[in-house]
DNA sequence: TATGAATGAGCATTCATTCAT
DNA sequence: AATGAATGAATGCTCATTCAT
């Protein structure tokens, strides 16, 4: 049992977190940083060499808050259709829990247009893993439109990727509502 | 004869426009914006009073490049259908050109969370256009999938901003093809 | 009779006087005086030729400001000892009027330490005229404490500027009672 | 050992009271504070929120300074009479040392109408204790002229106030001599 | 007279990072 | 493992002034 909970290193991710994902990462200072977290400056530096480092952290940490949402709403579904609708309600409730503020990886991406490679690497990570868990999904079902697995599978994650950034546009969520009429006329 | 391509005020314009799209709105200092377009300071707050101002023009001119590289595509072309399939193709050329940076409005918005009134009605404006144009096509269509011309457009306007994200997060163009994949699924 | 009124110079002045004297002299731009005077930037610089020179007519200005003031107040009163006091409370009327500012010519003084020849020769002008005034109602005086005109004088003005800078400073009028209640001890 | 007299922070207070003193408060700017001081701009940042701190810390020295001067001044003199003269005396030599700049609360008062709540503060306490050292030493006097010890004590600090300020205003110290020729008119 | 447009120098403040302890 | 202090470079923005018309 770790109860790191309380750790600097804890508390400056957590912190970090809560600020890149609600202000943005470029708009969120080391400063402003510290200062929540209550740690030192260089107690930062310490656990992360840089800025770029700590937002590696903040991505692994949003697609596993993301992971644990999603598979507390699958509990007990093992219809695959009925998964997938219910990937789409989990996003709903995770952008109207997170004030609309979209997918963290793309979002770090457009703000990083000349992204390094370690932000590249962790943004790609996780946006492979939902595509993975619309492809395991599309697999278990008894009739596939298209004939072609991928295919279908990619048009599902095309909706989730428009939904997501339309309702963080948009700040309301008709988009996830659009999505699910456009999965209900492709089944 | 007018020779306003080079005055000052278009200088500042297309250099904004330029860096703010290839490096990202928060990561471009007007420092870099006044010494690459070659005019002084003052001389770009004389024209624009804040730097919010300058990104609600630089929005502005990203619709109307795009609305003409659109125009130009779908020179000739009457079916809807086409029509609609041409303008995914135009997006494809477009990320081409513009090195995959993506939707302006879109980067805007997921880098000024807190996004001033200025700049969201600029970009909601923008993003409204682009879905009314595929309300327009849909109406034209013989059948709706669906029965219902809105769902139908949302759903395409769903694909399309999911492929242009889609597009800047992986830096190639396959997801439009995977939009056109499910295109054809839909139709 | 002149209806300069609503010209451009006049337009320019009364701004500045009015700006100046509520801002502090540095605090307020060029900026600000032509477009709260409603006149372009370069017709400002057509009549005055640098802000200094504004700075001038606006001390100029002051002074009628308040000689007028001081005039009506002292209509129909001839008994020196009188006529000294009404001063006084003339100063409070006038600082109540403008929000305590103070004495602007001080003011001008304490904002440039290294004052041009143009602004000290305005500033000290206008305070020996004030000097002048009591002294010319001291001679009147039958009796005068101290068997000097420029020393009792001279005590007067020390008390006249000592409230004026006080009620500027604790915005209140107090310091001009502490100052009358000075003026029956010294009588 | 200490030595702290030379430690960063130090260097930007004593730069800052000498130039804020000397030229005002806006007609100094960070960056010469900095250069003359010899810090980085970040550093005197880290020690003061924002130029108004600095201000802040500024009067208070300005008080300090005078304190000891006046202290110095007073040593072994016990008659009150003769304490409240050598206290127009100290002021002359520290008006002679100073460039007759005059007073720092009243000045920076001139120079901000729109004082902050951190300065207001800050310049009415130090003025507060000048007028008490004034009414501590009339109510050891054994005739009080006017009866009444804050009546007699706020003269004495009108005199005092309208003295540093004229000083500065002729550049010249007749001021304290015309307000010491008061005071023997008032005794 | 009057003006729109342009400018170089300066403003206060914040940035991510490093170093000595 | 943690920190207070220090920094060079950059931030968005405003200054008084000038020029061509």
């Amino acid at each position: 049992m770790i109860t790191a909970d309380t750790s600097v290193r804890e508390q400056i991710v957590s912190t970090a977190d809560r600020l890149f994902y609600k202000q943005g990462y470029n708009l969120t200072g080391i400063n402003q940083i510290i200062e929540e977290a209550g740690v030192a400056k260089a107690s930062l530096y310490y656990h992360f060499p840089s800025k770029e480092d700590l937002c590696v952290a903040y991505l692994k940490r949003r697609y596993e808050r993301w992971l644990a949402m999603l598979t507390k709403f699958l509990e007990g579904i093992t219809d695959p259709k009925e998964r997938i609708i219910k990937c789409f309600e989990c996003r709903s409730e995770y952008l109207l829990d997170n004030d609309f503020s979209g997918c963290s990886y793309i979002r770090i991406i457009a703000e990083m247009p000349q992204r390094s490679a370690k932000i590249n690497k962790q943004a790609i990570l996780n946006k492979e893993k939902q595509r993975q868990f619309f492809i395991d999904e599309v697999k278990k079902l008894r009739r596939i439109p298209g004939n072609s697995v991928n295919d279908f599978a990619n048009a599902i994650f095309l909706l989730f990727d428009g939904a997501t950034v339309q309702c963080q546009v948009y700040r309301e969520l008709s988009p996830i509502d659009n999505a699910l009429k456009a999965l209900k006329i492709l089944f």
